[in-house]
DNA sequence: ATCAATGCAAATAATTTGCAAAAAG
DNA sequence: CTTTTTGCAAATTATTTGCATTGAT
């Protein structure tokens, strides 16, 4: 995508990216890389391990630790919401997944830091729906800002509430029901 | 601030600034528009809730529910954690206040958004100290990416984790300690 | 074998809530 | 007086943890 834009001479620094779903390649591969973070940190990698690790990478969608523990037994009825509860700090400390909270009672991890490290979320108050989006710009202002108060960024978290123009148009969230 | 820097013809906009603690008089004149958001909703304004309030606009400190209910109970010592814990929503919902969370397993409640309504935070991650910033080039930017996306902002949190560059220099953070 | 990892159930901790008594208007 | 608000203590809920057992290497 970013190799088509370029070749078409548009300027990408200039343009907010909903970012893609992560190709499945590219999950594996990012499971690949958990699956060493395990092994370099000598732990095992148990069949219940596995039913996790399995599942976070099978996705893109942001899930919550309940919803993890019930997929995870789909794959593995052994797999106990303990072993998730542990298992969950191990992903965020490898970087391959966030965690995030979006004022709601309970965590909401997201397994697509991999591919776009610095990505941040417009949450639509009229469906719920989460867009996610990157932007050079915003990065570049971040770092400016941060500078200028004498720190340097280590990561960041923006979260935009808004609401869909379509809705305030149309009176109907283009989005709502996905 | 902004009247002077206008006047020596610098540009604000391109710069981010840390903002300044609100005035005593800006803190009362927010207290009355909360009493006014308790009249306007036909609450009372009891001892407690005064209390509450009193501690809440007396500071322009982040606080925790902990911390609330210990300084209003230095006020009047009759109130409870669950008054506390009661009054809080509706601070929020006056818009007032703002709920945050940096990631703790506490909520951390910010009086500044009166004054600042767009402000942003930095949280060193030598010192845990929070510096709070705002910057109109961050805010025209989220507009302009929110409407590019579809959508309007309504509003925004951005939370940079930083370190101090003073830190990686002198091996110590001049925050340190506040 | 050895030691990490598991499931279970109990513990934690922030926040919420039911209820009878107290206080505001 | 009437209705809201309170304190208390019990409940709730996401997450964490102790421990005896199981399983990976």
């Amino acid at each position: 995508m970013v190799d088509k834009a370029q070749s078409l001479g548009i300027d990408l620094i200039s343009l907010p990216l909903i970012i893609e779903p992560m190709s499945e390649p590219d999950r594996a591969a990012t499971k690949e890389k958990f699956l060493q973070f395990l092994d370099q940190k000598n732990l095992r990698i148990t069949s219940q391990r596995r039913a996790i690790v399995d599942t976070v990478f099978s996705t893109d969608q942001h899930f919550t630790a309940e919803q993890l523990l019930e997929w995870a037994r789909e794959k593995d009825s052994s797999v106990s919401r303990a072993t998730v509860y542990r298992t969950l700090p191990l992903l965020t400390e490898s970087g391959l997944v966030h965690e995030m909270d979006f004022g709601k009672d309970y965590k909401i991890y997201d397994p697509n830091y991999a591919a776009h490290p610095n990505h941040n979320h417009i949450i639509c108050n009229d469906c719920d729906k989460i867009v996610e989006f990157e932007s050079e710009r915003l990065d570049a202002l971040e770092n400016e800002i941060s500078g200028k108060l004498g720190f340097e960024v280590q990561s960041q978290q923006l979260t935009i509430n808004a609401s869909c123009e379509e809705m305030k148009r149309v009176g109907a969230c283009k989005n709502k029901g996905e």
